[in-house]
DNA sequence: GCTCCGATCTACCACCCGGTACATTTGCCT
DNA sequence: AGGCAAATGTACCGGGTGGTAGATCGGAGC
C-alpha cells in the first residue's frame, strides 16, 4: 500500500471514529453528514470522497467492529485447550474485556440495526447465532464431562451473552470497579451460572 | 370519565399501538407520522388531535411502558414474604414474563432512548437504578442468610437483568420454548448465578 | 329536516438534510 | 517556478416530512 493509500485509508478512519462517536450519543438519523463534518472541521464533500453515502458509513462500521470486536473472541471459543471451566473463564474475560473497550460500537450494533438493509441484518443475525451455538457447545462440553450442570446449553449461552453484553448500559470506567475487577466478578458469575461444581 | 372521554382514550391507545408496532418495525426517526395514520387507516391531523406532536407519542409509549410493565415486576420486589431464593425466582419468572408479552416495547425502550429528551432520560435512569438497588438489595439479604453466595450484589443484580433483558433480542413464542419453559429455565440459573445452596 | 358543533380530511407550507456540480485551492513532479 | 491533477470547499437542488389552516363531513338535539 503506498503512502497515499495509507493516508486515504487513515482519514477513513478519521471519518468512522467521529461517525461512531456522534452515533453513539445522538443515534444515526439525527446525526447529520454536516455534523460528522463538523467534528473534523471538514465539510460534506470531504466526506462523500471517501464514503459513498451516508448509509455506507454505518455499514462501514459495523464490518470493523465484527472485525476487531468478535475476532478475538470467537478465536478464543474455537481454543479447545484446557478445562471447560477455564475455557469458559478465558472467554468472558475477553468478551466483557471487549466490549468495554468497544463500548461506543458495541451500543451502535444494537440500537441501529434497524438501519441496515436486510442482506446485512441477515448476515449479522447469522454470525451472532454461530457464536451463540459455539458458546452453548462449549457450555456442553462441560455438561457432558460433569462439570457444569444446566439443562439447556443454548439458553444458558444465551444468559450468559446477555449478562455480558449489558454491561455496556451500565458499566463506567469512571465508576468504582476497574475492567480487571468487572472481569473477575463477571466470569465467576457465568460459572455459578452454568452450575460449575470444580475450579 | 364520560363515554366521550372513553372514547377518546380509547383511540389514544389506538396510535400508541399502531406507533408502536413501526417503531418497533422501523425505529422511531424512519416512521413518519403519515405510516401511523396508514396503519389506523386515518390522516396525520387526526394524530395530531390526540398527541401534540410526534415526540409526544414516543414519551407517551415510555410512560406506559413503566407504568404496566414495571408496576408488577416492582411489586414482586417489594413482596418481603417468603425467603428470598424463592423471592428471586418468583421476580425472574415476572420480569421474563412481562418481557416477553411487552416484547415491542421493551426493544423500544432500549432503542429509541437517545430520541427523549434530557430530564426524561435522567428520569427512566433514576427509576432504573431504583430497580437495580432493589434488587441488589433482595441479593443482599440471601447472602447475608448464607443461601447466596456473591462477592457483590450489585454486579449479581445487573447481571440477571442483563441475562432476562437480553431475550427480547432472541426469544421468538413460534421457536421451541414455551413461556413457562423459559422463565423455569431462566430462573434456575439465576439461582445459579447467585450462587444459591438450597431450594 | 335543519342547524350547529366537533371530528376529520384536503391541501399546503417551510425547513431540514442527503447528495452533487462546479469553483478553488493545494501540493507534487519536472 | 510553473503546470497539472487530486483534494476540498462553495453553493445549490429537491425530496421528504413534521406540522397547520381552513374546508368538509357527520351526528346530536330541536
Amino acid at each position: 500500500m503506498s503512502v497515499k493509500e495509507h493516508i486515504k485509508e487513515y482519514k477513513r478512519e478519521l471519518i468512522l471514529d467521529a461517525a461512531s462517536k456522534l452515533f453513539y450519543e445522538k443515534g444515526f438519523q439525527k446525526t447529520t453528514i454536516d455534523d460528522i463534518g463538523a467534528a473534523l472541521g471538514v465539510t460534506k464533500p470531504f466526506i462523500y470522497t471517501y464514503f459513498e453515502n451516508k448509509y455506507s458509513i454505518l455499514e462501514h462500521l459495523f464490518d470493523q467492529a465484527f472485525h476487531d470486536l468478535y475476532a478475538d473472541v470467537i478465536k478464543v471459543l474455537n481454543n479447545k485447550e484446557g478445562k471447560p471451566q477455564d475455557r469458559l473463564q478465558r472467554f468472558v474475560t475477553v468478551y466483557v474485556e471487549k466490549n468495554i473497550e468497544r463500548q461506543k460500537i458495541t451500543a451502535i450494533m444494537l440500537e441501529e440495526e434497524k438501519n441496515l438493509n436486510a442482506k446485512k441484518v441477515a448476515d449479522i443475525r447469522r454470525k451472532q447465532r454461530e457464536f451463540d451455538a459455539k458458546l452453548a457447545r462449549l457450555i456442553e462440553e462441560g455438561v457432558s464431562t460433569g462439570v457444569f450442570h444446566v439443562s439447556d446449553p443454548m439458553i444458558a449461552s444465551l444468559a450468559i451473552s446477555g449478562m455480558v453484553r449489558w454491561t455496556h448500559r451500565w458499566y463506567s470506567p469512571q465508576g468504582r470497579l476497574s475492567v480487571s475487577e468487572l472481569t473477575k466478578n463477571l466470569s465467576t458469575l457465568a460459572l455459578n451460572l452454568v452450575g460449575c461444581t470444580q475450579n
